[in-house]
DNA sequence: ACAATTATGTTCTATTTCGAAAATATTTTT
DNA sequence: AAAAATATTTTCGAAATAGAACATAATTGT
C-alpha cells in the first residue's frame, strides 16, 4: 500500500525531470537534453516512461503537469466566469488604496482580486486562503499574513475555530468576501458552515465590507446564512442585479458597483 | 506607477492564455486553438505578442511560465543539492509511520520530505511553509494545518510571535527541522533570528525530532543558535559526517542515518 | 454608407520534433 | 574475462508546428 513514486523504479534523471516539471510548469527535450548532457532521443524515451505511469504529461516539444494529480473540481470551478471574475476584481482593487489593510476571505473570486492587487504598494493582506497568500507573496512590498488552522484540500482555504480566533486578533481596513448565494431579500448564503464562519469574523472586523460576486449568484439557494446585504459596505458584480436586490440595496445605503464589460 | 499587467491592452483572450499558464504551467497551441474555437495561427500570434512584452515564455507547441517572474533566489537554492535532498527526505519519510502527527520547519530539505510523504496515509501535519501545505494538501487523507503569521516573500515561510503561540497548541510525534550549520562542536546555527524561534517553539512541542541536512551544512557558520545536537532525536544526511560530529551524536545517544546514493 | 483599420482564416513552405531501428558504449552477471 | 543485459547515441523518414503572405471577415471612425 506504501506505494510511493518512488518504487516506481525511475532513474535519477526522471526523477530530477518530475521535479523540474513540477517546479516550472513545463520542461523543453531540447533544454532538457543540453542540461543532463545527454541527446534528445534519451530525454525522450525518460518522459515516455513518465508517462505512461501517468507522472507527466507530454506536449509536443517537452513535458508539463498532468493536471489529472490536482484537484480537477476545483480547478474547473476557477475557469467558470473567470472573465466575469476578472472584471469584478479589477473593479474592486481599483477602490483599495495602496497601504490599506485588508482581509481576504476564500474564494475563486477573492482570489481573482488578490491577482488585480499584485501590483499594489505597501499592502497588509491577512488571508485563509492559501492561494491568496501565494499569490501575493510573490510582491515583496505586500506583508502577507496567513491565518492558522485547517487546510482544506478541496480549495486551499483555511477554517476552523482557531482560524477565527487568529482574525480576530486583526481590525482592518477593508473585507473582501465571496459568496454562494443571494436571496431575493438580501440573504447572503454559503454551502459551508465553517467558512460561514470566517467570513463572519472577517465581516466582524473590517472597517468596510467588500462583497464580491458574479451574477450567477443572484436567486440561488444554499444553505447556512452568512448575514444580510445591509451589513455590507459595497456590492461588486457583473452585471445589474435583479431589481429586489437593487431596492435592498438602496434601502440599506449600499453602494453598487457594476464591472462594464471590457471593450476589446 | 500603477502599471497593471491589463494596461498593457491585451485582449479578453490573451488574458485567458495568460491565466491558463499560470494555472496549468503550459498551454498547447492546439489545444488552446480549440478551447476558443478559432485557428491555431491566431493562437500564434497571440502568445507571440505575450512573449514580446516577456509575460510567458514561448516553447514549441505552446506557452509556459515565464520563470523570471518567480522568485529566482529561491528557486535557484532549490535545485543546490536536490538529489542529495531527496534521498535525505525519502530516508525521513521512512521512518514516518502513517497516521502519525508531524511538525514540518521552513526549509528546502523539509519541502523535499513533504514531498517524500504525500503518499502517506492519515498524517497529520502542522507546518508554518506555505509550499509544504500546498504539496500536501494534494492529499485528502492528510490533514494539514498551517500556522499563522507573516508570509515572507522570499520563500513563503511564515513566521513571528504569532506563529509561535500557533505551535504551542500542540503536541506532535515529530518534529522535522533543518538547520543552516552545524558546528564541530554540535552547536545548530541558522541565519534568521525569526525562523529559529519558530524552530525552537517546534522542538519544545515534538516527541521526537528530526534534523535533516545535507553535507554542506557541517563545519559552516551562521550567526543565531538554534540549539544544540543532544536536544535532537535523530539526524539525517547524505554522507557521513565528520569525526567531531560523530563523537557528539554518539556521546548523546543521538541515531544518525545516512541516505545512500540511489543505485541506477 | 463608405473607407480605413483591425482581427481572423487560408495556404503553402521551412523548420522542428518524433519515433523506429541499428550501432555503440556502459554496466552487470556469470 | 567473457557474455548478457542495459543504456545511450546515431541516423533518417514521418509527423507536427511555425511563420510568411495573402484573402476574407469584422469593427471602427467619419
Amino acid at each position: 500500500m506504501a506505494s510511493t513514486k518512488s518504487d516506481l523504479n525511475l532513474n535519477k534523471r526522471q526523477k530530477q525531470i518530475v521535479d523540474l516539471v513540477q517546479q516550472q510548469g513545463f520542461a523543453a527535450v531540447e533544454e532538457m537534453a543540453q542540461h543532463f548532457s545527454v541527446t534528445p532521443q534519451t530525454i525522450r524515451r525518460d518522459i515516455n516512461e513518465l508517462c505512461e505511469h501517468g507522472v507527466v504529461r507530454r506536449f509536443h516539444g517537452g513535458v508539463g503537469i498532468n493536471s489529472s494529480v490536482e484537484n480537477v473540481a476545483y480547478e474547473t470551478r476557477k475557469v467558470l466566469l473567470l472573465a466575469e471574475k476578472q472584471r469584478i476584481a479589477r473593479e474592486v482593487a481599483a477602490q483599495i488604496p495602496n497601504r490599506a489593510s485588508v482581509f481576504i476571505d476564500i474564494g475563486t473570486t477573492t482570489e481573482e482580486v488578490a491577482r488585480a492587487l499584485r501590483q499594489h504598494e505597501g499592502l497588509r493582506v491577512i488571508t485563509n486562503d492559501l492561494n491568496v497568500a501565494t499569490i501575493l507573496s510573490s510582491n515583496p512590498t505586500c506583508e502577507v499574513i496567513i491565518a492558522g488552522g485547517v487546510v482544506r484540500s478541496r480549495d486551499r482555504g483555511v477554517t476552523g475555530e482557531a482560524t477565527i480566533d487568529f482574525i480576530r486578533q486583526f481590525k482592518v481596513d477593508f473585507g473582501i468576501i465571496g459568496v454562494s448565494a443571494i436571496e431575493e431579500d438580501g440573504t447572503l448564503l454559503d454551502f459551508d458552515y465553517h467558512e460561514v464562519r470566517v467570513a463572519q469574523a472577517i465581516m466582524e472586523n473590517s472597517r468596510k465590507i467588500f462583497l464580491a460576486t458574479d451574477h450567477s449568484k443572484f436567486g440561488r439557494n444554499a444553505v447556512v446564512r452568512l448575514g444580510h446585504l445591509s451589513q455590507i459596505t459595497a456590492l461588486f458584480c457583473d452585471k445589474q442585479p435583479p431589481q429586489e436586490i437593487l431596492n435592498c440595496l438602496q434601502e440599506h445605503n449600499v453602494a453598487l458597483h457594476v464591472a462594464k464589460h471590457a471593450h476589446s
